[in-house]
DNA sequence: CTGTTAGCGCCTTCAC
DNA sequence: GTGAAGGCGCTAACAG
């Protein structure tokens, strides 16, 4: 094994004490000059790396920020671990991410594995299951610095960053309304998460600004990933309420539909608009090209992590609601013009 | 801050000495009976959790494995990173990841970082800069378990997992040509890479095979993430060579040349086929749905864990080359029954 | 300016 | 069975 050499190995060919090195190392000011320089470069030489295992034993700090989210694969997350990733490196801290699968019991375990690695702080998002939240209470217990983001619990007392949910699905409602839709079919996200249930005040607000029915028949509750597409939509089509539009709560779900709906012969835009959620790189160029909202998971991931930071380096640090602005992008899936 | 009991605070309450406590909590059999029942009991109560950093800088093992990829957020590397975390996780050790965003330099401080962390071994695959490979061959001279996947260096004697480029792309290009095209395109990725330059040579294999003769001309060097692409099909049309198959690195690329392709009156496939590489989950509903070859990202990431953990647990362990299969899914956008 | 001592939390001889 | 001592690598307080 090639050990790394340590202060002790410096000091010993150097004829020093290890606090001389040490001092050296970290430019203590009471070091003479002339040891300096030896030190430094034998350091050099010997490619001197400080373990950061004894540092962090000895200041009680690990410089590892954890992550606790769904799925890694999942796209939205994906992209919020590179904002993450990348406000954490620029301040010096590694990341560790874990994944709940949207288990509860997984996620339980992902807080205990990351507490007992005595991260510094947490970043988490919830799973689709999480409605009792003992584990997470604990961590703030724990006064461990800990940032809610996306998926976040509205009864606990803690900083959280979320896009905005409601006003968004409202500008995406209000825009098939005002380009003449009247029965617009939602197919909505579990319940239990906060985000989903916003999105769905905010197509029901929509709804009502216009003095149009909100019909629960055409409210359809799905799971995150558009499992039961076919399902979906055949009920739909079965319901003959003659729908004019969908908004489905991501472009995965939008996209299988727009297939299905196809290949009844029924043409979008025209019968029927549709707008998704997400805007997958991919969307841009289905056919006809997706309308979709722009949900910004670098941004969150990013903000998410310097919010964290603050509260690392001040423990008075006050709480935050931070809301990051989504993006409504219209193409030709719900208006030709 | 709710601080973590320690082995010296149950040693305290209970009137012991801390080693008897350690030796209590770690099951050794010279503890009375009576002793361990009481130490684990307060282990129980104050939620005692060994503290990993100490453990680690005695072990000299931090159980942290280190992962070195070009980006968290391109789709396959996040299904590899789904199974690195899922067989590392269930061996009990955490993974650091490291995003080269495709640049050495970041790279080869990603090594640092990784190094100076002390992980227990290094899963990688390269960036598409990635020629010089001394920040890679340092790490095989530290003796450290290093295992490449997907973008791999041949030149450096190691573990490596890899799909079967060359046979897939050569059984892609077989469809084509035996379901009557002659005059295929291939969009190829950079080629310092493994991975292109293997699938390249699998394309040219078939053409070979068929007797049909290798256009240069039909060549394009592309990046990892269909930039460019208009510039591409534009190029491919005036080249007026009436190329009846386009072969695209991956599905992005495939995906926004049909669009582009249709844009131009010209049918798909009757009269291009398009073959793309990834199979990404929105591939299959596309108008028309996208032939593409299915990745082994999730897979690959699990085996180049195992292995790792092989070396980690030997470090007599031989150096093997594992070599996963890909699968051609063939759709409508290349063959219509 | 430099060295000695002590301690972060844990485990492992060695001694009784 | 149990305790005391020492050390993993580093730094900070205390002496000179």
């Amino acid at each position: 094994m090639g050990m790394n050499p340590t202060v002790k190995d410096i000091a010993a060919k150097l004829n020093l004490s290890t606090s001389t090195v040490s001092r050296a190392l970290t430019d203590h000011p009471d070091v003479k000059k002339e040891t300096k320089r030896l030190v430094l470069k034998l350091a050099r030489e010997l490619d001197y790396q400080p373990n950061p295992i004894a540092l962090s034993l000895k200041k009680n700090r690990t410089y590892i920020l954890g992550v606790i989210i769904p799925e890694t694969s999942i796209s939205f997350f994906s992209k919020a671990i590179s904002g993450i990733q990348e406000v954490a490196s620029k301040a010096g801290y590694q990341v560790m991410i874990c994944s709940s699968h949207d288990s509860v019991d997984i996620e339980r375990q992902n807080v205990q594995t990351l507490l007992n690695s005595r991260v510094d702080g947490l970043i988490i998002s919830v799973s689709r299951e999480t409605q009792d939240v003992n584990h997470l209470a604990r961590i703030l217990d724990k006064r461990l610095p800990t940032v809610f983001f996306d998926r976040i619990c509205e009864e606990l007392q803690s900083t959280q960053v979320v896009a905005d949910n409601f006003a968004i699905t409202f500008r995406a409602t209000e825009h098939l309304i005002t380009t003449g839709r009247k029965r617009i079919a939602y197919i909505a996200g579990p319940q239990n998460l906060y985000n989903s249930r916003k999105r769905l005040e905010g197509y029901k607000a929509a709804l009502q600004k216009y003095k149009l029915p909100i019909d629960d028949d055409l409210i359809i509750a799905s799971h995150y990933e558009g499992e039961n597409v076919k399902t979906y939509t055949d009920y739909l089509f079965n319901l003959n309420r003659q729908i004019d539009a969908i908004f489905a709560i991501n472009d995965r779900t939008a996209i299988e539909m727009i297939h299905l709906i196809k290949q009844r012969q029924v043409k979008v835009p025209e019968d029927i608009a549709v707008v998704g959620f997400n805007n997958e790189r991919f969307s841009a160029f289905f056919d006809p090209p997706l309308s979709s909202i722009d949900h910004p998971a670098f941004e969150m991931g990013k903000t998410a992590t310097e919010l964290l930071l603050q509260h690392i380096a001040d423990d008075q640090f006050p709480i935050q609601k931070k809301v990051i602005k989504s993006d409504l992008i219209i193409r030709e899936s719900s208006f030709k013009s």
